[in-house]
DNA sequence: TTCTCCTATATGGTATACAATCGTGAGCGT
DNA sequence: ACGCTCACGATTGTATACCATATAGGAGAA
């Protein structure tokens, strides 16, 4: 049973769920706040039934929550949901990096061009963060679907996509995001090598070393609520 | 944010869900079939909407797929997928183990008590498959939800639900059944001695003969089709 | 045979109506 | 002032009818 790759099929469903996802990835809907059917549809110009199957979407993904007959609101992040996150990520995404190392499928050529390009922006006096944000998501991506494994990526995507969105490079000092790069060409080297345990360990301390300086970005900034 | 904790609030869908998830589960519907709405909807005494709500919830479970503007199908499932499942599951579930090993909020002797209860039932003659079944779950969910990571037994009911219906213990010889209780009782000794490596290297042992033993069930009765 | 086109079928989406349910708050009593 | 009850309003949950549209599959022509 090969698993769904976005099913982008029905028109007015998927336009109301990209909208009202972007919504709240870019924080225009705050967490808690009600997501009402009758509202979102007129807001969209569709009916009720895609809006409800957009929101029926949202909530499978975790980005939302149901309440019964009250409705969808939006999801409220913590900390330790963070580091839950992270956890599995550490442990998901350093798997897949050690089944990579492995594949001989496994385009190292192709990785070390998104690393190089990577690295490349990174030391530019201005990075172009948007641009980066998406080599580093199709370098991790693509790991994942080098592992021989094609639930890894779904799964990971399912949990991880909160975080990844509202914790970008532009958070990082320029030390932490030179590190960053540095972690991406080991990690290639790693592949090259079909090292298995050295690409799972740089995979291990770059996801660790990311979410450190994320940790301390998170408590600073919202201390005393508790909600990211 | 909490994850959703079985959300049963409407009454007419959760109807068609549970009926239909069912039949999935039991095999009376078989992989590759069509879930008609209209058909269903008048087998189950609904209308529409709640059948389509209900697929919906399938479709992200991963027990059916879409095709676009043709419907829903049953999910079909070959040995490669049961292969990155118990990949998936080996994994996540040893980590949770590992960690419930460090949790002192981990009742030991509750584990024990379906681990004893778990025992009497496969030594005896007619082994009560249900009842043994209900506990396994119990014990392996339990120790998921001491692990202190909220998303993990989420995740893994996401991915496991399917094998774990199919394949039961009343495919196990009785030296392969044996084998599992003792992993059991071995997994309550590991917690109580708070040892997270021992923990994790039984579950590791428990979930990787389990697999061996359904494997070889598997091939042998479907080696040609190569479809479950 | 092979290609084109047509039609039957089922989904995708809209509109509307109504029942069920929950929170709110006015009003009452203490 | 406080707490309780109950009716109301808002919103979801379900049903139903209807139309648009896409697909498969077959009839018919080249």
């Amino acid at each position: 049973m090969s698993i769904r790759q976005d099913n982008l099929a029905n028109l007015s469903t998927d336009v109301a769920y990209q909208a009202i996802r972007g919504r709240i990835l870019s924080g225009e809907i705050k967490g808690g706040e009600w997501l009402r059917e009758a509202e979102l549809a007129v807001k969209l110009g569709v009916s009720r039934t895609p809006v409800r199957e957009a929101l029926g979407r949202l909530v499978a993904d975790g980005l939302a929550y149901h309440e019964p007959n009250r409705g969808v609101r939006v999801g409220e992040w913590t900390l330790e949901d963070f580091n839950e996150i992270y956890d599995l990520r550490l442990l998901l995404e350093s798997y897949g990096a050690s089944m990579a190392a492995l594949n001989p499928d496994t385009e190292v050529s192709y990785l070390r061009k998104l690393a190089d390009e990577m690295t490349q922006i990174a030391e530019s006096d201005t990075p172009q963060y948007a641009r980066l944000t998406e080599l580093n998501n199709a370098f991790h991506r693509s790991i994942l679907n080098y592992s021989g494994n094609s639930r890894l990526a779904t799964i990971l995507a399912s949990i991880v996509q909160v975080p990844l969105v509202r914790l970008t490079f532009a958070r990082y000092t320029r030390e932490e995001l030179l590190r960053s790069m540095n972690h991406h060409r080991e990690l290639v080297d790693a592949f090259e090598a079909k090292d298995s345990k050295w690409a799972e360990a740089v995979m291990r301390s770059h996801l660790r070393s990311g979410w450190s300086a994320m940790q301390g970005f998170i408590s600073a900034q919202h201390s005393n609520e508790g909600i990211i």
